[in-house]
RNA sequence: GGGCCUGUGGUGUAGCGGCCUAACAUGCCACUCUGUCACAGUGGAGAUCGGGGGUUCGAAUCCCCUCAGGCCCGCCA
């Protein structure tokens, strides 16, 4: 070993103890004849001291080291002299004293300050994100996440869950997201895919009779990212065999409480988890997702709506819409000009615009639509909001999913604008109740929402078979956290003939079921026992976890939103011998976009 | 595919038609300094303002195109 002791771990009981340390110049001050060096390592700081009068050697030596620069002392541990002892640091009472030094390595000034925290164009942090990952805020990213994952390791071992590694190179599964290919070099004009989950391995290694499995699984989407999304993600894999949605709840409810509790106790965590139903979120949030640290609740007013003579409000009634509104506390002095930038807000989710009221101090209303409403009309809507003197009440009318995306929309900004979120609390909730079937307008075909193996709720499979699509619910939850969806999950389905009423539901031809389903469709004739399971997102869980709004924070190695490592210079071309031996040819837009770089 | 925001010495910002021969902070270099800890002090080097085109007597500043980063919509079973 290059050291004795790391810089962080040096107290008052090394005093007199001769050390060799090994690390980083985190910061030089120098007095002229005495210097002072933070050494770093990812323990932490311990101040060196190097004073010519005893050791002019090091002193010539330690002469050229700058920021960054690599270095091995060796020196005693002593008390620093009286008033000199820093309190900000770990190893604050206690100083080394330099009697022998090396540069192992010299360093370039970097680009970023590691001991400065951010503020860089983060395509820099990003193209040096070796640098930027030696930052003290990094670090302790990189080291909670350790600690999460170790955590849900130990816990699931603990309650008889076997990890299982799956295959990365896997089947292309066209419904569902992109997939990432893999041309095969043995089978020219065939392709792998990289997984998108491994789902079907997991319900397989059911019908194996794993019982328990859960898996620290990377998977991989060829879609266009968020803040919350990257190409490539890691879940907490997780399917149970004999058992019911409540069984599969209780797991990761157990999980997660005991999680937060251990690795980040100053997080406020309720228990039990509250559950929604899908429809009760959509209707009380305009959200599946929603963040239930705040209250901001939609308000349904169509009652009121329909009797005014307000023509948006009444048209969007007449033509099966909703009309809701949200009660913004406090906001009735709102300028125009806020009041637009609400607008805009909630055009976004695609409403065509927002109708307002701001109740003033003396409770008289102030709107450009009050004189379509008569006086008792608007007492009444006061009274459905529960609104106060000094609110701003705001209401979009249109088709349902639209009041729900706007209003959301809405309700998120304003939460960030009042600063409604609490920073330390972690509020899961379950929704559940998913619907089957989702209306692709695209394709005017109805696609699985969750995926085709999902159980249909029993008291809805009559819908099922009189062909009520849009009614029949699944047997699918989410579990979700402060606006995040942080895992989804479904009980599925083992009965072959259920599955098979699923499928003719979907716009899938029976040789396409075969080719794509047919090896699960097999093994289910096997055998397969009643099973179930859920995904929770490692990512997001990290985010929530350590207060970054932003995946790239808990990546390691991320990717910019074109989906490209700065790092790496990733993706890249490939030799034309490369591309022979896999069979593949560029066409003309792709050769011409190489060329012209 | 679309909307919005950002891009000025190494880094972060200011400047938003002529006062810019581009300012400030920090970093960097040199010198002084024996108890600093974001050391201090003095001096110095360093950017033609992401790139291209245009408008103008004059452009970092206005317009168009383009590149890069971000947020969002679509997309994400």
């Amino acid at each position: 070993m290059l050291r004795t002791h790391t810089c962080g771990e040096l107290r008052r009981e090394h005093i007199g103890q001769t050390v060799t340390l090994a690390g980083w110049v985190h910061r030089r001050r120098d007095l002229g004849p005495i210097l002072f060096i933070d050494l770093r390592d990812r323990y932490g700081l311990i101040q060196l001291v190097v004073d010519p009068a005893t050791t002019p050697e090091a002193r010539s030596i330690l002469e050229s080291a700058r920021s960054e620069y690599v270095l091995q002392v060796t020196g005693r541990v002593r008390e620093r002299p009286e008033g000199t002892a820093n309190s900000n640091l770990a190893t604050g009472e206690v100083e080394v004293e330099v009697t022998e030094a090396a540069i192992l390595n010299a360093a370039k000034t970097p680009p970023i300050l590691i001991n400065r925290d951010g503020g860089e164009d983060e395509a820099l942090r990003l193209k040096y994100r070796y640098l930027d990952l030696r930052r003290e805020r990094m670090q302790d990213i990189v080291m909670k996440r350790h600690q999460i994952v170790r955590f849900i390791r130990d816990w699931m071992s603990n309650e008889g869950f076997w990890e299982i590694e799956t295959p990365i190179l896997m089947k292309s599964t066209p419904e569902g997201a992109r997939d990432y290919l893999v041309p095969s070099r043995v089978h020219p004009g065939e392709f792998y895919a990289l997984p998108q989950s491994p789902q079907q391995l997991k319900q397989l290694l059911m019908v194996a009779g794993v019982d328990k499995y859960f898996q620290i699984a990377r998977c991989m989407r060829d879609e266009d990212l968020r803040a919350d999304r990257q190409p490539e993600f890691t879940q907490l894999d997780i399917e149970m065999s004999f058992v019911e949605q409540d069984d599969v709840l209780d797991v990761v409810e157990r999980l997660m409480t005991e999680l937060v509790r251990a690795v980040t106790p100053h997080k406020q965590i309720q228990s039990p988890f509250p559950r929604l139903t899908y429809a009760e979120a959509i209707d009380r949030y305009g959200s599946d997702k929603p963040d239930l640290r705040y209250g901001l609740e939609l308000v349904n007013i169509a009652e009121i709506a329909a009797e005014s003579n307000f023509g948006v409000f009444t048209n969007a009634l007449s033509s099966d819409g909703q009309v809701k509104g949200i009660r913004l506390p406090g906001c009735g002095t709102y300028s125009r000009k806020q009041i637009d930038e609400l607008q805009e807000v909630a055009r976004i989710g695609g409403a065509k615009g927002m109708a307002w009221m701001a109740i003033e101090a003396d409770g008289a209303v102030r709107s450009p639509i009050a004189k379509f409403f008569e006086s008792a009309q608007l007492e009444r809507i006061k009274d459905v909001m529960q609104a106060e003197d000094g609110d701003l009440l705001v209401f979009v009318a249109d088709e349902p999913m639209v009041v729900a995306a706007s209003l959301d929309k809405v309700r998120r900004e304003m939460a960030k604008r009042l600063q409604l979120m609490d920073k330390d609390a972690v509020v899961f909730a379950w929704v559940v109740d998913f619907p089957m079937f989702e209306w692709n307008a695209e394709t005017e075909n109805w696609d699985a929402m969750h995926h085709p193996f999902c159980m249909v709720n029993p008291e809805d499979v009559e819908k099922l078979n009189l062909n009520q699509l849009s009614g029949v619910r699944a047997a699918a939850y989410d579990l979700v956290a402060n606006g995040y969806e942080l895992a989804s999950g479904s009980i599925r389905i083992h009965d072959r003939a259920i599955q098979q009423r699923i499928f003719d539901r979907l716009p899938y031809s029976p040789e396409e079921i075969q080719n794509r389903f047919g090896h699960m469709l097999e093994a289910f004739e096997y055998g397969a026992p009643p099973h179930g399971g859920i995904a929770p997102g490692i990512d997001r869980l990290v985010m929530l976890l350590v207060d970054s709004d932003n995946i790239r924070d808990v990546v390691p190695f991320p990717k910019t939103q074109r989906a490209e490592d700065l790092m790496m210079n990733a993706p890249s071309p490939v030799d034309e011998k490369q591309l022979r031996e896999l069979g593949l040819l560029l066409d003309d837009r792709a050769r011409a976009r190489l060329g012209g770089e």
